[in-house]
DNA sequence: TTAATTGCAAACGGTTTGCATGGGC
DNA sequence: GCCCATGCAAACCGTTTGCAATTAA
């Protein structure tokens, strides 16, 4: 038995961007951005133009259902995506959000002393709450080099 | 020189509620919830039929640039309230959200480990990436108890 | 042939804005 | 009188849904 359709795709170096999952994976396996839905629809339109955004959506919601894809929100009001092993990027990290441009770095520092916390954390939190938790989420939200700059 | 409006409202256990500012200022103080704009704007109305939702959504933008409330955003597409210092909640904590009901719990264990891991980790980050950590947040994401046995 | 996928347009829901009215100093 | 505060209705904007057409199995 075969797994779904998406299995092999992801250990696939060379698959063919033809209809809108493969597009829209491949978009997200080439960046280390964290784009929005829009941000995808336009860069998919550029390689299919008849794409319509609210298969961006679905496919979004697709991805991020069955796990390949996380969905984040940085407070600016759309959602942005990116892919739970994207090679491009480090396993395990976090995000740091500037209030004023709005752009966002990864940071994986102190991931270690970190995961020991978190782990911790959620040990106490299960017990105390009967909580099962899934995963957690850490943004860090300030001013940005250049935004101090150009100030 | 007397400080801004609100200053000796933050200390007066005895305001009244007459206008739309103080009124809200009172919801917010008498709840330990994460209240949206607009269940606050009912709880409002209750106080002050002729209130306007806008006017709530005003009110609660100030609080945030000002400083005396917290804007969070738990992922269920609403923006959730929270007084900077409100004496029914534990001064520093962070949530819990359940993921199927969208509960929300607060918890403060461990905050002497997270603090001193969050101090380490912005003046790493600020001094790598010249970046002012102004504040962070931490949200764990599961399923909560009654959804588990619920199910 | 039957189910799943897609695109379009319209709907949705939380939030914001324009604007005219009202209230305080 | 002047300025800020307020309420209403309409606009906004990211996202979702209904539906008919197309494609895949």
């Amino acid at each position: 038995m075969r797994g779904p359709w998406w299995q092999d795709r992801l250990n696939d170096a060379g698959f063919r961007l033809t209809n809108p999952r493969e597009l829209v994976l491949g978009i997200l396996r080439e960046t280390d951005k964290h784009l929005s839905a829009e941000d995808l629809y336009v860069k998919a339109l550029q390689k299919n133009p008849s794409i319509g955004l609210t298969t961006v959506y679905r496919t979004l919601d697709l991805f991020t259902q069955i796990g390949i894809a996380q969905k984040f929100d940085f407070g600016d009001g759309k959602a942005r995506y990116e892919l739970a092993n994207n090679p491009l990027k480090k396993a395990h990290h976090h995000h740091m959000v500037c209030l004023k441009c709005k752009s966002i770095i990864d940071y994986s520092d102190f991931m270690k002393e970190e995961l020991e916390l978190m782990k911790k954390t959620e040990k106490a939190l299960s017990k105390k709450h009967k909580f099962k938790i899934m995963y957690h989420i850490i943004h860090f939200y300030g001013i940005c080099n250049s935004c101090r700059e150009g100030d």
